[in-house]
RNA sequence: GGGGGCGUAGCUCAGCUGGUUAGAGCGCUGGCCUGUCACGCCAGAGGUCGCGGGUUCGAGUCCCGUCGCUCCCGCCA
């Protein structure tokens, strides 16, 4: 027999010998047992997940981890009594026979229904008082009962396979990134204050009096020091934490990413690093779901906004956005002719076969745009070789042709368009694409599309201040390098800056680093940084660039997005193990908390209250 | 910081234009029931209607404030 070092915990194993040296607890789980089991003298332990009283005879559904077994006790045993009065979710040991049910009782929608456990001893293990969470119920519990009682709300089916899925998903993981060769570190948690980007947590420290460490942001500049460490290929299942208030898809305070950095590489060596993993991972856990082959499409920003106004598309969603700001330049439709004369867009959105809608569709549309501060949401149709409905006259052949073209409308179709400043069209065109595809359920839930966006601008405009900063990763290369730098107008620089977006939820953004010094101070310079202040705030990374630093770059996916994916989820707290509450508190442990006086004195660090309202 | 939704029994919820003793299901307690699998049947206990103030002859219901949960905007390099 092999030693119990070796015993592997699968459905069916008897880990445990049975007869007179039986385990204290259990010889089998509760997912175990079968008809080859019948006969055998057996211990379960486990939830009393729900209990059927007949009186005379009483079934249990005992419940641990792996599954339920059915067990049966009736009133000529000593130890019905205990049983019977044992409330749902106390913890109980049973020890009896295995028996087979008999034909009309098999119950064929567990694995374990052809067999029932005939009770012979019972022990209580851990009492359960009355519930405030009903553990056997389908019943949507309110967050304030499900967060306060997590460890109830966590033996419920849904919250605890969708956590399983999370660790089997981080597994396969950890397994494909070791397998592509790339190695697993730590960073330190207890960092410093990042200058850019959101508030940081803070930590006072005791051996030096009024200075602070940072949580990390994420790990970013450890990760670049790692590759200029020359360890060449980084990953790391990462703890970030931002001090941003939460939203349903971003828990307060704390998330994870699969955080991973190469050296050597081009922009395209991330994306194949890391599309064979996302691809594995979705096939492996997407519940059949199709999803897209590598190498996922590469969509530049720019095309990006035009086309879906949005830099997160979600491309299950057909419609393709486009410019038709010259069919209506000059029309008799005024709405239209003299917005585009104060600098307005035209963009279109074909729906395919969206034509035979009745009137009140477009109506309700149109409603709905209103309300959204639009000033509507015009339309044709395209039936019978015939441009109809409202606004269609004020289209001549030339134009409607035209519009043909840049559209690729065919018949049936209805195209919708959306008038307003560029930016403004961006936004609200994504809102229209967006609805119009729920309203006619145009998205395919049966799939995971993936893309990259990529040719990010480097710099912006701020829109209060007018002037020029980062737009994304402060450390990302600007495509031209210094060259492109010294030239080009700021705002026509691309950066080899990059995000993964499936199905419209951004999983990470990447990007290949500036390596260069010389390059890091001019671009920090454009953006109004002078050289010292550049050398005060990212000393460390800047002397560790000067002392020899690879080309490298990478990408941090999030991992409780793609679980939420995975698991079709619409809120984080649902694949979070110990979620916190959207005011940043958990209400099982009481954190934030008071502490005590001597606690920050050891810090020191003195408490001010902020005025309370009548002050 | 701002906007929306919700808050009634241990839990999930109903409660009309303000009107007698605030209801249901689950759970809980007691009784009956030997083949159920959301077992069934009978009975019972359980409520400061989130909290504070106001309007009114009368407030779960209307108004103001406040607290909690939640969704969104801002924020999240």
């Amino acid at each position: 027999m092999a030693s119990p070092s070796r015993i592997e915990l699968r459905p069916g194993n008897v880990f445990i010998g049975v007869g007179t040296d039986m385990h204290e607890y259990r010889t089998h789980r509760c997912g175990d047992l079968r008809i080859e089991h019948a006969g055998e003298k057996v211990r379960l332990s486990g939830w009393i997940h729900r209990k059927r009283d007949h009186g005379n005879l009483l079934f249990v559904d005992l419940r641990d981890h792996y599954g339920i077994t059915q067990c049966v006790v009736d009133s000529s045993s000593p130890i019905f009594g205990v049983v019977e009065d044992a409330r749902n979710e106390t913890v109980i040991c049973v020890t009896g026979k295995v028996v087979p049910r008999s034909d009309e009782t098999v119950n064929s929608s567990i694995p374990t229904g052809e067999v029932e456990l005939v009770i012979q001893e019972v022990e209580v293990l851990g009492p359960a008082e009355t519930l405030p969470l009903q553990v056997n119920s389908d019943e949507d519990y309110g967050e304030e009962t499900r967060l306060r009682f997590r460890f109830l709300d966590l033996r419920r089916d849904r919250v605890h396979s969708n956590i399983v899925l999370r660790s089997r998903v981080i597994s396969d993981i950890r397994r494909r990134m070791t397998e592509q060769g790339f190695v697993e570190f730590q960073t330190p948690i207890l960092t410093s204050t990042s200058p850019e980007g959101a508030r940081d947590f803070l930590v006072p420290s005791r051996l030096h009096p009024g200075q602070f460490y940072a949580l990390p942001q994420a790990p970013q500049q450890f990760k670049q020091l790692i590759m200029m460490a020359g360890f060449d290929r980084y990953f790391q299942i990462a703890p970030c934490f931002r001090d941003e208030d939460a939203r349903a898809d971003r828990s307060p305070g704390e998330f994870y990413q699969l955080d991973i950095e190469m050296s050597f590489v081009t922009q395209e060596d991330v994306f194949a690093a890391l599309e064979p993993v996302l691809n594995g991972v979705f096939n492996e856990f997407g519940d059949g779901k199709t999803v897209t082959a590598a190498p996922f499409p590469r969509i530049p920003y720019e095309d990006a906004m035009l086309k879906y106004g949005t830099d997160k598309p979600d491309l299950r969603n057909p419609i393709e956005m486009s410019d038709v700001t010259d069919v209506w330049r000059g029309t008799d439709f005024k709405i239209f002719a003299k917005g585009i004369e104060k600098g307005a867009v035209v963009r279109a959105l074909p729906v395919p076969s969206a034509a035979n809608q009745p009137r009140s569709f477009f109506d309700k549309l149109n409603d709905w745009a209103r309300k959204e501060g639009a000033g509507g949401l015009g339309y044709i149709l395209f039936q019978d070789g015939e441009a109809k409905g409202p606004i269609a006259r004020f289209l001549d052949e030339d134009r409607l042709s035209k519009l043909q073209n840049i559209t690729g409308f065919e018949d049936g179709d209805a195209v919708f368009f959306v008038c307003e400043r560029a930016e403004t069209a961006a936004e609200f065109g994504a809102l229209a694409r967006t609805r119009i595809a729920n309203e006619l359920e145009l998205i395919d839930q049966n799939t995971f599309k993936f893309c990259w966006i990529i040719d990010y601008p480097m710099y912006e405009l701020d829109p209060r201040t007018g002037t020029l900063e980062f737009s994304h990763n402060p450390f990302s290369m600007p495509q031209g390098g210094l060259e492109a730098l010294e030239a080009k107008d700021p705002l026509d620089i691309k950066a080899f800056q990059y995000d993964i977006v499936c199905n419209g939820i951004e999983l990470s953004s990447g990007a290949i680093r500036n390596h260069r010094p010389e390059i890091m101070y001019k671009a920090f310079e454009l953006a109004g940084y002078a050289a010292s202040e550049v050398e005060a705030r990212f000393g460390g990374m800047l002397n560790a660039l000067k002392f020899g630093a690879p080309p490298h770059g990478g990408s941090a996916p999030g991992i409780d997005r793609i679980v939420m994916l995975l698991a079709g989820e619409e809120n984080i707290r649902e694949v979070t193990m110990f979620p916190m509450t959207q005011q940043a508190q958990d209400l099982m442990m009481g954190a934030p908390a008071v502490v005590s006086k001597s606690h920050l004195e050891e810090l020191h660090v003195r408490v001010e209250m902020p005025p309370t309202k009548d002050e």
